[in-house]
DNA sequence: GTTCACTCCATTGTTGAGCAATCTGCTAGC
DNA sequence: GCTAGCAGATTGCTCAACAATGGAGTGAAC
């Protein structure tokens, strides 16, 4: 027989199923910081047995998305002004890792940069918040994959899973000056530009992070 | 009352002292890479019920020491030499983001590094592979410390626990130059020589990562 | 009015049994 | 030698139960 399906892609069971539709209602923003994830609750909802729903908010916890106490359940995790600021150290270190490949970048890299670039523009001009940003991150995410280390961009999808918790709650209005600022950031990896890049993107990153906290101390404590 | 004892620091369910105590049997290298982790045997052997051992291996599995395949089980990870690469680029990057700051380093940061260092030391000269081990991670988790980024230290514990699933199958003897290697690159931070303790460090770390990839296509495809 | 003590209830932690789905290895038949 | 198919083992998930815990409410004592 020839080579037809390869790959039968990773089947999941119901439990990661599950902990994948959280971790979408999570960046929806429908879930806010600090709601409770009832297991009895959820087992209902998606219909399985609280089991299951437990194997699910582990994999949220361990994620990071989610906090746990014992006896005293799982609830969506709160950033900490603190938090976001290692977040936000953390993202740069990922980022610039990227950015040192700019020199060697090849046209197939730069077109999943310029992608994912229109989309985000594209949403922002038709006020489709969530999706704008998706495809902002998308954009950062094709950046750190230029060091061409999975295991990296591992790390910077949690990194940027976690902020999303934060970041969901922005308003809408901030997101206008991305893409100019995306497109700067662009431009520098188009020239193969390492250097330019860099200073880009660290008072790029700079920017948001204190957008972020400064939204958080504005509203309540943390979030 | 006087402030007495602030933390009655997490206390933690079954689940999570199972996966602890695998997680300890991994890095002792009492589970070697492959072995499956079947849900009954460990559920007998730790005396608990399957639903909570599952719950401990999907703790193993979001950690990376372990992998899953539906309908198939838990298996302890086996590391590919291309995962050993990206571990040890993550690392570096890890551990490269703490000696920036060796130009700042105050005495007593210096002693955190000074004291898994002498027992490192000791515990080579004495034979014990595994605690050598230990404290000469510990000594490389000082140096991560050194960027005050709690979020880093967390990724950098999970790339240690992943290559150690590698590491622990060692030859002990390939420990005994590793004690002067960390000796000059502590002297490079007693220093304050940011530059320096760069220097060291990226040649160290590809050694390092090259012994455990030499072993691997030595022994056995992967482990 | 505040503070304790106590009770009640919602929720989690964990168990154990059970069954369907799936994988694996073996056997029978060709 | 190869394939089909039949166990047996193992996982995926459910369900029902009960103990342990935390929180909220009530009420008495100061």
């Amino acid at each position: 027989m020839a080579t037809l399906k390869p790959i039968e892609l990773h089947r999941t069971g119901a439990a990661d199923l599950i902990a994948q539709a959280l971790r979408e209602q999570l960046i929806d923003g429908e879930l806010r910081s600090g709601d409770p994830l009832r297991e009895a609750d959820l087992a209902e909802v998606f219909d399985v047995s609280r089991n299951t729903v437990r194997e699910a908010l582990r994999l949220l916890t361990s994620d990071g998305l989610a906090v746990h106490e014992v006896h005293r359940g799982v609830a969506v995790k709160s950033l900490t002004v603190d938090e976001v600021r290692d977040l936000y150290g953390l993202r740069e270190l990922c980022e610039l890792a990227g950015a040192l490949h700019a020199e060697t970048i090849e046209d197939a890299d730069l077109a999943l940069l310029r992608t994912p670039l229109d989309l985000s523009a594209s949403a922002v001009a038709a006020g489709e918040g969530r999706d704008a940003m998706t495809h902002d991150l998308a954009f950062h995410r094709a950046i750190v994959a230029l060091a061409r280390n999975r295991r990296l961009d591992g790390v910077f999808v949690g990194v940027l899973a976690e902020l999303r918790l934060g970041l969901a709650l922005l308003e809408p209005s901030s997101l206008e000056q991305w893409p100019a600022r995306n497109e700067q950031l662009y431009a520098r990896f188009a020239a193969r530009d390492a250097a330019g890049a860099r200073d880009q993107l660290v008072p790029y990153l700079a920017r948001s992070r204190d957008e972020l906290i400064g939204h958080l101390t504005k509203t309540g404590r943390d979030a």
